[in-house]
DNA sequence: TTTACTGCAAATTATTTGCACGAGG
DNA sequence: CCTCGTGCAAATAATTTGCAGTAAA
């Protein structure tokens, strides 16, 4: 069987997604667990991540280019959504979500729906308001 | 400056993603420009895909956990979703975007909003016909 | 002619895998 | 004990970068 073990490494990164209750990278995980256990492997981490995964306790999010976040589940039906400053790249909570009619309206057609992401992305309060002391020149060059 | 020249891979390119009019990956466009031009290589198609994505032509989009995919857009204002299906991977157009509420919403509490995104995953019609057919016990190893 | 764009090879980065050892039950 | 989980090193895979030659303008 697979995953059965309470070891340390699994209860630490589970510990860790608890804490943060927020989607936290691989990475982020890797540089918490390892001052607690400064030999611990990145393929533990993943390992383990894995294994949460399969077993419907943490969520993954994509949210940027280059690397997977994950998200602890209060219970296992909990779903939230995102939204990303550009600015400074902080996560806040989505407050509601508007998906559920959509969600019907495809499964009268057929297709039987399993998840679904929302993610916001843009400038938050904070980061507007230093652009605009700055000169309102922030996005020049995109 | 950057990114003026009419280059035949620039082009290629772009033809690709036209014809395609629904997110494809890195890989599937190398794969069709290699037919024409042999001797291309991957970091010219990753560079033009950066240049059109700088130039507001093509949206990114996250549908997976191991590629980016590429959607050209028809006018700048355009923006779509998708629905993927955990089966087959076949990608469908979501019909209908209920986001503007919360984007208003935000924009009152001093939220910028950019761009969103809104993916829905699950299994199309035809997969689930043939999940039916072979004993509905598709998702026994999970 | 000029200098941006390309192909090639090597570098990076995130993640996965094989294997022998060590720890959990 | 006996097997699963771990650390380590090497393997993948996607993407990026440096550089010298090539081709748009």
């Amino acid at each position: 069987m697979e995953n059965r073990r309470n070891t340390k490494q699994k209860q630490l990164i589970l510990n860790i997604l608890k804490e943060a209750d927020r989607p936290v990278s691989a990475n982020e995980i890797y540089s918490k667990v390892v001052k607690e256990l400064p030999k611990i492997a990145k393929s533990t981490i993943y390992r383990n991540i894995d294994a949460l995964f399969n077993q419907n306790l943490i969520d993954k999010y994509h949210l940027n280019d280059n690397e997977v976040f994950y998200l602890i589940k209060e219970d296992r039906n909990e779903h939230r959504h995102f939204v990303i400053c550009d600015g400074c790249q902080k996560i806040f909570d989505l407050p509601s979500c508007p998906i559920h009619e959509i969600e019907t309206e495809m499964e009268k057609e057929g297709f039987i729906v399993k998840d679904h992401q929302i993610q916001i992305n843009g400038i938050c309060k904070e980061c507007a308001k230093q652009s605009q002391l700055a000169g309102h020149d922030a996005d020049h060059n995109r």
